[in-house]
DNA sequence: CGAAAATTTGACATGACTCAACTGGAGTGG
DNA sequence: CCACTCCAGTTGAGTCATGTCAAATTTTCG
């Protein structure tokens, strides 16, 4: 069960002793969420930041309008919750819930000062953690400043192959930022392109 | 001229002493760029991070028709340069210029390194930082996702008003994601409605 | 002052949206 | 096992926001 999580750790050169993981163990809790389950829905503080260790989730907003739009879609290996809800204590404006059964390792923020208290090289691990999120941020905004619907859709094949088989495609649509529609669109196109 | 560096550690809750602030100010060095210059050019290892002290800087990308567009601004108290390329020594795709004479203090990747070693508390500024970072990338994408050109630039408005008073409206338009003409056409729309 | 850059305006093109209808498969209950 | 419903996906027609191209106007600054 924790293999994962510290595999993870690991792998971004913080090397834990026995006495820290037991740290660590007890800081957080496994929880097992069911396909269509909330981990948290908008209006709610989030209390827990999570790290999946089985399954997949998405985190969504509604606009004004009552439209959804996917702004990320989180499978095992990642961490998922609202970090501006979880920091500030206050409400939250987007919605995290499971397309498939999952399972987590999640920590309440207390606990996670507390981690960082008592282990204080866990800071490298969210620093390294959060320096690669913001990598991405500016690569999908980079993208999303210059590129059409169609490229963008062929990007996102290119690099999460193993979402596009676990998601249906008016997911994939709210994410990439466009309707159901026009995704079907662009997919019978390149299909005729012989791709 | 250290003065907006510490103040902007300490605000994050870190709190150096007088020897831990000299093993800061022994890594970081003072450099000016005037209006126009590069400070990291695409294609060019990102070797410093820089951390403003006065200017104003953006991060822009050329994409393959030849146009740029502008990923963001950073004024005084803001790092700029570009995470990946200084993380992993690769070559960056972005390029960074001063819209002003600009002042920074930077620090190479070797010298960031040694201030974590040594003053381990740092990784709590960086984590705080990067968090920071991590939720406006969130709120622009769902922006982006969901908002037409005009309510961003209302949006735009509001979030960074000493922004807009120090750069010409065909970089907002870069940065917001649409031609200077659209900008152009949606300013005197809403002038007509009185504001 | 004069050149270069920024902004505005007009005419037209187009990518993506909306609304609506239709298809096809997955599940459900009689 | 069939009829029925539900949902995802597709397709068509018309609309709209934004882009493109071109030219005129205003501002900036050496």
């Amino acid at each position: 069960m924790w293999d994962l999580l510290l595999e993870n750790i690991k792998r971004r050169d913080v090397h834990l002793s026995p006495d820290e993981i037991g740290v660590l163990q007890s800081l957080f809790t496994h929880k097992k969420f069911r396909k269509h389950q909330y981990i948290l829905q908008e209006g709610e503080v989030s209390t827990h930041d999570n790290f999946i260790i089985k399954g997949l989730c998405r985190t969504y907003r509604v606009d004004e309008k009552g439209q959804e739009h996917i702004l990320r879609f989180t499978p095992e290996e990642w961490w998922t919750g609202d970090l501006a809800s979880f920091l500030s204590g206050k409400p939250s404006i987007y919605n995290v819930d499971c397309l498939e059964d999952t399972e987590v390792l999640r920590t309440s923020s207390a606990d996670l000062e507390k981690l960082f208290e008592s282990v204080p090289k866990m800071n490298k691990y969210f620093r390294l953690l959060y320096q690669k999120s913001i990598i991405s941020y500016n690569l999908r905004l980079a993208s999303n400043l210059s590129k059409s619907a169609s490229e963008r859709y062929e990007e996102f094949i290119q690099r999460y192959p193993d979402i596009l088989q676990r998601v249906p495609n008016h997911q994939i649509a709210s994410y990439l930022g466009i309707t159901p529609q026009s995704l079907s669109r662009i997919r019978s196109q390149s299909q005729e392109k012989g791709r």
